[in-house]
DNA sequence: GTCTATACGTCGATAGAC
DNA sequence: GTCTATCGACGTATAGAC
């Protein structure tokens, strides 16, 4: 939230060159992983077929593991840019909404897994500032959500939105892992029944 | 469920020396893991530690990945035998219980993310038959118990068993990531939560 | 400032000796 | 049944061409 508009930890510089150069591997790069799946995520397999040496890579980005932050980074961004979440959303669908988009990219859902267990382990720094930020980030925009709505009777207002935030997301996350392992498992039917628990209704399926 | 009481997908043979010989290395990678943390995970590191070359471990285990997941679902049993799970338990209470011990040894909970986010990939046949097994195991253990509380009253009859059962496991893997890279997260009160809303109380907190 | 070439140490896996 | 030896691939670091 206080943060710059921009990454700029790793740019070789804050010259228009060196800027659009990494900006332009990098949608190379964006392109590779929404091509194919989650393999080949190796430093020298996506140099190749970004057409550059394996070296060019750690230049612009430090290591592998910035390399595939920036690639969520920026992903995500991409698609808050060109899909703005419409507005009025019940917390459980506000997830449901960006995760749906998430999943039209192959391989984004199976990086952010590995971006998350990287973060849990310790010598992961880029992991774990990704992690942290993002859901700092999540639970301070979900927790205004929630009292907009509570405010509006909408939610049930005896719950503490930073509760029914974190519950949101860690609910939006399991339910997603678990549903990509098995598809039957419905997790769109189970963020709705969240929600209208979170109403406060009993009318819920 | 219907599976025989132990893991033999990789046992070097049926006969007592192989599998002894292999729980005995089991039972000393368990200990490395549990004195280290989620560091020096290599084949190598542990080979060293237990005493024998790398090649040993991959003769009886097959893979690292293998390995791994032998390594938890051995600590997962040993927990489950040494503290039988108390019955009576709500569904967000009996997976906090079993987060709580798996907590207490170090590593194992990292471990445990890293084996969900191998499942997500492709080319992990291991972590990826652990991972559905489990959530699939725990999902009817689950479900059932919602049943009885639901004939009891103290869980909501209208809400589906089964999706309930998918939404707080996700709610207890979600929450202890969260709470794993930020200690602010109170995971505790947000399951107490969920548990209230699941009854249908508005006495939640 | 960009990028290639190259080398280093470690990794998981495997083959074959004993 | 367990070892040594070896393999190809990995991430990283550095030197130097341009």
């Amino acid at each position: 939230m206080a943060a710059p508009s921009d990454d700029e930890t790793r740019s070789p510089g804050r010259y228009a060159k060196g800027i659009a150069r990494r900006q332009e591997i990098l949608d190379k790069a964006i392109e590779v992983f929404a091509k194919r799946g989650s393999k080949r995520t190796s430093l020298r397999a996506i140099a190749q077929e970004v057409g550059v040496t394996h070296a060019a890579l750690t230049h612009y980005f430090g290591s592998l593991e910035e390399l595939l932050v920036a690639v969520y980074r920026e992903s995500e961004r991409r698609n808050d840019t060109e899909h703005p979440e419409p507005s009025g959303l019940s917390p459980a669908m506000m997830m449901r909404v960006s995760a749906e988009e998430n999943r039209n990219i192959p391989g984004l859902v199976q990086l952010y897994s590995t971006l998350v267990a990287s973060a849990l382990e310790e010598g992961h720094p880029a992991a774990y500032e990704f992690a942290t930020q993002r859901f700092s980030r999540l639970r301070e925009q979900m927790a205004e959500r929630v009292r907009e709505l509570q405010a509006s009777g909408e939610i049930r207002d005896d719950l503490d939105a930073v509760l029914v935030s974190s519950l949101v997301i860690a609910a939006s996350d399991g339910l997603q892992t678990q549903w990509l392992l098995d598809p039957s498992v419905d997790h769109e039917a189970a963020l709705e029944m969240l929600d209208a628990l979170l109403a406060g209704g009993r009318d819920s399926r």
